[in-house]
DNA sequence: AATTTAAACGCAACAATGTTGCAATTGATA
DNA sequence: TATCAATTGCAACATTGTTGCGTTTAAATT
């Protein structure tokens, strides 16, 4: 079992997380990093942040892909099973914590993880296009 | 309003999703026609098609993108509102049309589009791994 | 406080995927 | 058959993510 360290740059990215109240693309947080470290480090701390259910990665139907911090009590093993919505118009992506799907499976499949993204409009792009 | 022709190209990427039960990537497309046209032509009528409402597009939780052929009865308008399963051992994603996930939106957002996508062992791959 | 050492890093190089502009080709209609 | 916009090929580019490797550094040990 490797251990992880606290470095600087995993502490900014973290702080950029913290402040941030929608999900966040790569680039997006390396400009508020402000070139504070390699773009391939901002990849491996994502990495890590994944791996130790720090954050959770959205893929959304554009193609994008962005990451939010979980806010779940922190359990070792748990699955993501909430909603993320993606908006149209400002391309803002938030985690919905309170929308879980319910679905019934066919037997004989295994889910061990879900995605699931609405996208449409936010509230606020929903009211400034009345 | 742009007229839609019926190419060579076109009706061969047709034919490889009739023939194929899961859904195909770029890639996979391009392989199955052998050089029969240009990646970037693939691209293009890939949007046609989804334009047309013929295909769907998938993007799954790794990143990968991909498409696959619509099933319902050809209707003006309509929402892909069926799950998607992406196996992780054989990386293989079908449309599961009869998996519809129910969920409870908090108002004032407006839902154009949704992507639902669960990932783990497709019954394939469960078997082999006993 | 100095030493140790594996984790983390920067950099360069690469791969995969998707986009754009433009000239040439072609499907469908007249 | 002539017309013409839709479609294509090609080259060039952009974005996103990955890998290898030598160097730096966090943090545990002495
Ligand atoms: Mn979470
Ligand atoms: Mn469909
Ligand atoms: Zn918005
Ligand atoms: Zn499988």
């Amino acid at each position: 079992m490797k251990t992880t360290r606290n470095t600087a740059a995993k502490t900014a990215v973290l702080e950029v997380f913290e402040k941030s109240k929608t999900a966040l693309s790569h680039t997006e947080i390396q400009k508020q990093l402000n070139d504070l470290c390699d773009r391939v480090t901002i990849y491996r701390i994502l990495d890590r942040l994944i791996n130790e259910d720090v954050i959770h990665k959205i893929s959304n139907l554009d193609g994008t892909v962005k990451y939010a911090k979980c806010n779940h009590s922190h359990q070792r093993v748990h699955i993501h099973n909430h909603a993320h919505f993606s908006c149209e118009n400002c391309h803002e992506i938030t985690c919905l914590e309170t929308v879980k799907p319910s679905y019934i499976m066919p037997h004989n499949y295994k889910v061990n993880e879900i995605n699931f993204t609405l996208s449409g409009l936010c509230p606020n792009c929903l009211n400034s296009n009345i």
